[in-house]
Order: C-alpha cells, then structure tokens, then sequence
DNA sequence: CGCATCTTTGATAGTTCTCAACACGTGTGG
DNA sequence: CCACACGTGTTGAGAACTATCAAAGATGCG
C-alpha cells in the first residue's frame, strides 16, 4: 500500500532512528525514509535526569521533542507557588505545543528521559507538507485531551483513596499497556510531592492513603517505590472504576 | 491568496450557509464554497432547548456538529451517580469525537442550542480529502487541550472561592472574548448544581460562595442568572490568578 | 557511618459536605 | 385573586474529610 514504508531495516533508514521505539509508533510512523532522513539532520537525542526542566512554561521554546524513554510530568503553577501536574508523557508521545510560542505548561523529567528533538521551524514545514505527519499528531492530541477529561473526574469528584487507587492503576496501565494477568509489579516513576501535586492533595495524604492500601493487602510497597498489585480488579474498585 | 474563498456574499455559498456564524470562524472556514454545497447537502439545523443531550457517553454517534450559538456542557458520570462537567463548547466549536466510535463524554445543551449537524461519514471522507481542515479541527483541539489542563489547575488547586470566581471570569470572557471595559454584565448559562458539577464542589457550596462575593461586591447577582462584575481585575484576583 | 532527603505517623485545625429547613419566583387551578 | 405546589436557590448546624504543623522513622548516598 505504500512502498516508500517498506524500510523495517532498510539501511535507508538514518542510523539514529534504526533502534528508536518512535520510529513506528510515533509521530515519526507517519514519515517515509528519505523524509526521516532529512529530518534525523536537524534532530539530537539528549538524555536527561530526572528533575530537568525540558520545556518552560511561559518560554518560547524553539524545539520540539520525541520521548524514547522514561516518564515527562506536564505541570502547571499558580503564583503563589501551588502547583498542579496536569499530564504525564510516556514514550513515544510528541513534546511541545504546536502552532503557538508559549505552550502555557512546563514539562519536567520525571524519571530518566532519552528524548530527540527537532527545531520548531523545520516539524513546523514538514507538518504544512505533510498531511499525515498532522493527522498523528491530531490523534495524540485528542488521546491526551480523553486522558485530560479522564482526569479531570478524577480531580473534582473522588476521594483520597479513589484518587491513590487511580494514580496506581494509571501507571499500571501505561508500564504495561497490554497486560493480561491480574497482578502487576512496577516503580513508581514520581515522589509522594509530585503523586499529591497530581491527585490536588498532600503528600501527607498521598502517604497515608497508600498505607491504608498497603494495611488492606491491596498493594505491597517495598523501598517507597517499588509496588506490587496482587489484584488489578480489586484496585479497580478502589479507583472508583 | 486563496481565490476560491472569495466567497464572503457569493451566490455560490449555499444559502444554509451565508448567515452563518461558522462559517468563516469555524471548521467550515477550511472549506471552499464548492465543498460546503456539497457538505450542506448532507447538513441539517436543528435548535434545541436546555437539557437536551446532543451526544451519549457511550453511545456510537453517527454525526458531527457545528455549535452555531448556545453553550455545551461535556459531562462524565460515575457509576454511583457523582458527575464531572469536563468542559464548555460555545460557537463556532466543533462537537464530536473524530476517529472513535465512543467518546467517553455527553454533550448536553446547557442553553437554547443551534447546532448544524452532519453524517459523521461525510467529514471523516472529507478530512481525509482535506489537508486543511484537519488542521483546522487540530486547532481546536489544542485548543481545547489548553483548556482542560488550565480547568485541571482549578480543580486540583484552587479554593471554594477561586473556583467560583475562576468560573464567573470563564463565562465572562467566553461571552464577550474582546471586552475591554472593567466591566460585565451577563447570564450565567447554568445552574447552580451544574456550576457545582463544573468546579468539583456541592451546590450549597457554590451558593455560600456567591453571596460571600455578592455581600462584598465583587459581583451584582439578580434574578439568580443575570451578573454584572464592575471590576474585572477584582475578580481576576479572586480566581488565584 | 553519618548526613540529607524523603516518607510515615500523630494531633489539631480548617474547609467543604451533608442534611435540613426556609425563601423566592412561577405557573396552575380553585 | 389567592392558595398551593414545584423547581430552584439560600442559609444554618453539625459531621466528615483533608490540610497543616510537628516529630519521628526510612532510605540512599558520600
């Protein structure tokens, strides 16, 4: 059906893109090789540590970025200092605010991230000449505003415990999209601060919300991050889901 | 530039079409006059009253709409009842959820409601045709994107009081985007319950904080629906921001 | 091993919810 | 024209939940 994307392991391929999860399943899915090719000039892969500022809130930023790896926490912050995390990021999601300078968030690492980035002047081209670079980025778009929705249920009508419990199950989901089994084991990718500044609520809460989980067998915890979900369904309940 | 969109009182345009707001300002401003007589052939009007739910939460819709004036709450339901208004369309917005037979939100008009609806087969060909009007649907929903995490923030963060007055300067800015006066008179387009709905808190606590803002002046309420806020700024600093 | 950071736990205060009664405006029928 | 019911909004008192402040306990790192 379109023979310019038969390039799996094409030696065509830019050599950078050949081992990237995003060269499928990204925005660059949408990109033929010669078209990678061009871009892969202009584009550098960076890795960061977790609490690096990748995008500024009110910057102008002149890149935009791939995630390869790791886990970019989207937040806001009022002027008073309270902040809310508005948004999670997992590879392979496309970073940056298309069509406008100030994107109005900031994204900071929130594990170990490899991203590659390219100037905001040449996706910019590329995505006037080519309709189906657009279209994979109106789908995540519109992925992310369902996911923004999702959350905002979450924020304005659960409680404490149901907001943990969905926290949990969120990451869950995502650092295993296609899990089948009923148990799951995985790190929390974010502190008790930044989990609360997800949920709108305190650390201390957060912590106590997850000892109360933990004292009724819902979840084990071992070294504050790692977690253990014997029984997805009965964290399901708790999510109020 | 563009010599077909020439069209501003052509003939051409189908006479559906010639007073209508969206025609410029929203998605069908992508459309030359050629490809709105074909999509007005397929289109229909309808005006319906409060209440009136446009899209189910679950349901498969089969068509797409243009709001032509009126405001459309997006809701979400618990399974014991609790709800969550997600987010407010006013026209010229596009309703509906492309590429996904379910959209997890009902829209239900919140005032009298013009809509302009069309087969939901019909817009998916034709964005597949048109380059532009996939970005003009990309647009909006970044733009809604922007929106819903700025809500987030209300949600997560703010107080009783700020929610109330964040959602005043919502409508507010939303009724006259351009004013430039100190200050505003209009009507709110919800009710109590569903303003509560909006911001996360009970109906008693959305009253408790109009009066507080009434008995202080920031606000002049009447007849429960009709606000007049003297001073923006005021409000602004109400709203946290 | 010791220090800095993060997390848990406890006591108390504050905000918002819940339940209940009352007020207001509107439309209906006697 | 008034009485009444009905939907909607307001107000009050007490309960429940979450935040705040404070201290102690883990954890990780040099």
């Amino acid at each position: 059906m379109d023979i310019q994307r038969k390039d799996v392991h094409n030696s065509d391929t830019p050599l950078l893109c050949q081992a990237c999860e995003s060269r499928h399943r990204g925005v660059c899915g949408a990109l033929t090789s010669d078209q990678l090719l061009k871009l892969s000039k202009h584009s550098s892969r960076r890795d960061v540590e977790p609490g690096t500022e990748l995008v500024g809130e009110s910057l102008a930023t002149k890149s935009y970025s791939n995630i390869i790896s790791g886990v970019v926490k989207l937040s806001k912050m009022m002027a008073d200092g309270r902040q809310q995390i508005v948004g999670l990021q997992f590879a392979p999601d496309f970073l940056g605010r298309p069509f406008r300078a100030e994107n109005g968030v900031s994204a900071e690492a929130a594990t170990d991230v490899k991203v590659c980035s390219f100037p905001k002047a040449v996706i910019e081209r590329m995505i006037g000449e080519m309709p189906e670079l657009e279209h994979k980025l109106l789908e995540q778009t519109l992925n992310e505003l369902d996911e923004a929705r999702n959350w905002m249920l979450t924020l304005g009508r659960k409680t404490a415990g149901e907001k943990v419990a969905s926290y949990l199950l969120l990451i869950a989901t995502h650092a295993f999209p296609d899990n089948e089994e009923d148990s799951v084991v995985f790190d929390l990718p974010m502190s008790r601060t930044d989990i609360a500044d997800f949920l709108g609520l305190t650390m201390e809460t957060v912590s106590r919300q997850l000892t109360k989980l933990r004292k009724e067998g819902v979840i084990k915890v071992m070294n504050n991050r790692h977690v253990e979900v014997p029984d997805l369904a009965r964290l399901s309940e708790r999510a109020g889901v």
